[in-house]
DNA sequence: CATGAATGAGGATTCATTCAT
DNA sequence: TATGAATGAATCCTCATTCAT
């Protein structure tokens, strides 16, 4: 049921979108689509928590244990997330591209949920941190944070682009993104560090 | 002009946008507003492109010499591009929140500016990776492309984490984003690797 | 069965009412009021009908004998007029304040009734005045009509403020309105009359 | 512009006028509607209250000097009631059979407004009591607001009855009323009453 | 040139009414 | 028979867009 407002929702944006075409799509009646799900704001949000709570639970779902180490998590959420988005195209887009930007609670709550995630991963990081536990990182927990959100970034973003390249594989696609980011997130923990090469006089 | 049509497409985005508010925010009349940029369509391509001019023009100002190396121009990019996310947050807004996820030719074009954006930054790892000339690394170029579409999102998101974190210095957060990605990225070329379920170190 | 439905058209109006609560209430289903009673419009019919029958077949009953003096039979019409309304609030409310106004069959039929009880009043007060039998009331047909249709309103006025002053007993109500228009009746039929601009004492 | 709406108000009711339908009557679009009026309960509202103002204005206009007797003050307004009535049907309709029984502000506000009138009649009839000064009538204050009561429910029926009957001068409509209720009246205060000439059993 | 006034088109929402079980 | 499920039709309301002044 779902299933058609996701679909029209991911192609045409929550706004644009017509209870007319859900309808449609869903091959029922308008009225029906009001008494299933309520009006067309409740409808979205169903939309969006539906298929957060299956991204979620996708990604949560393969780190059995917290006994892994956190390289191994990340390196099973990613491959999970990316294979999330290869199945569910149009909930990604949902999730992505419409829901946020919207004012509201909608927007709110979905922001909520990356917060959340980037969290996780912020304190995945610090764990991998604490495992090296080497004074030579300057990196403060701000740092982490920062961190965090660019991973989270990168991979929003890679997941676009595996949109466009159907044919690349999930792992495929986990796997450079593991490469680019625990190399770099691994020497930063050895103590190696970027500096300017020049002097940065600020804006 | 195109400042007030700005400031209310980033607030309300572009469906929820009237052009009544935005003629009243631009001190001028609705019929004005058509005379000078055309539909709300157009108006909204206008805003999408003069932004996106602005910010290229700034991120790309900054490299005024082509014999500069890859990474002093990221560097300088990165800097120019969260300099201007601070000082324009209602432009950033638009492109990035807003004009994402609308259908045809608006979303259209704003990709495509994305997409000559991941170009460069493709053809820029490229360079390195050229100066680097090391035949170890197996990377493809579909490597590197991933690689750009990954560093342009981690950008993106740090950019919407500064929006939240005012007190960050716009070079703070540009250095610390090159210390991630240029510490992974130059350990790459190095021919360091990541696989799954095997040591990060190199041999 | 109609109970449920005078209820709630009572308290919404005929246009608010929905089937849906009127099913509810009446702690049926929705196909069974249609299967029972019709249409919307058939079924406000049937109440304005059965409201109707109740209240004219109180205030009728009360005159079980023909033979009894107008006056007497005025007197009781009142009083069990005013008992009706004080414990058929919702029918009251039916027939007074939702059925009028609405245009089509539903209007019609009610003014029908009203019709004919004005037209009971009229020739009420015609048989009063030829017990009378003077030659000196200046009353014409029309005169005995108009004056009918104003007790009936007084009538109605009274009912409304009785709702608003529960604590007035109906045969109280009926006397003070027996008081009013009976004195009056009386002293016009005894060629008492009222003219503009002149005193209004009899010769 | 709110003549339009008045008409159909008064041919449909509030419920059943389609703003289509007014604005169609007006001669101008639907747009227009809202922007002179704003929403339906506004419309409605406007027109209730330009109906009253008219009507009171039309009936307190008469009575330009206070030091005019009650009998003529009250014969003056019932004359510019009636010819009110003669003149704005459709007025008239909407405030007496359309947004009566309506419920919310705009019920409670023609209620009010009501109830006024109602004082002032009481208020009327005090003063012709008071100048009579007669210690014979028994009359308590409650009294003389049911007699407004009645006074004002018999000239509201017969303002319906008087739309039946347009070959009828408003005057003579008035005068008949007076007729009956000055006779009335009058005769109260010089203490003739009216009494059940039976046992009442209450019920 | 600049604008107040006007509108066509479309979207969300509800409700009386009816089948298939 | 009794009902849950389904819908066609209508209604309120808004907004991008354009004339006439």
């Amino acid at each position: 049921m779902l299933d058609a407002a996701v679909s029209v929702f991911s192609r045409r944006g929550y706004h644009a979108a017509s209870m007319d075409e859900i309808a449609e799509v869903a091959g029922i009646s308008k009225p029906m689509v009001y008494a299933y799900l309520g009006a067309k704001e409740d409808l979205f949000a169903a939309c969006v928590r539906r298929e957060a709570d299956r991204l979620l639970a996708a990604v949560v779902g393969v780190a059995d244990g917290d006994e892994l180490p956190p390289e191994e998590l990340l390196w099973r959420g990613l491959r999970a997330f990316f294979a999330f988005v290869d199945e569910n195209r149009d909930g990604w887009a949902v999730l992505y591209r419409q829901a946020r930007g919207e004012g509201g609670s909608l927007g709110t709550e979905l922001d909520s949920i990356r917060g959340r995630v980037v969290d996780v991963i912020t304190l995945l990081l610090g764990r991998t941190k604490a495992v090296h536990g080497s004074e030579r990182t300057a990196g403060t927990d701000v740092d982490l944070a920062a961190l965090a959100h660019a991973l989270v970034g990168a991979t929003e973003s890679l997941a676009g682009w595996k949109v466009d390249h159907p044919e690349e594989r999930p792992d495929a696609v986990a796997s450079r993104l593991m490469n680019f980011v625990w190399v770099g997130f691994d020497n930063l923990l050895r103590g190696q560090v970027w500096r300017p090469h020049t002097a940065t006089e600020p804006t």
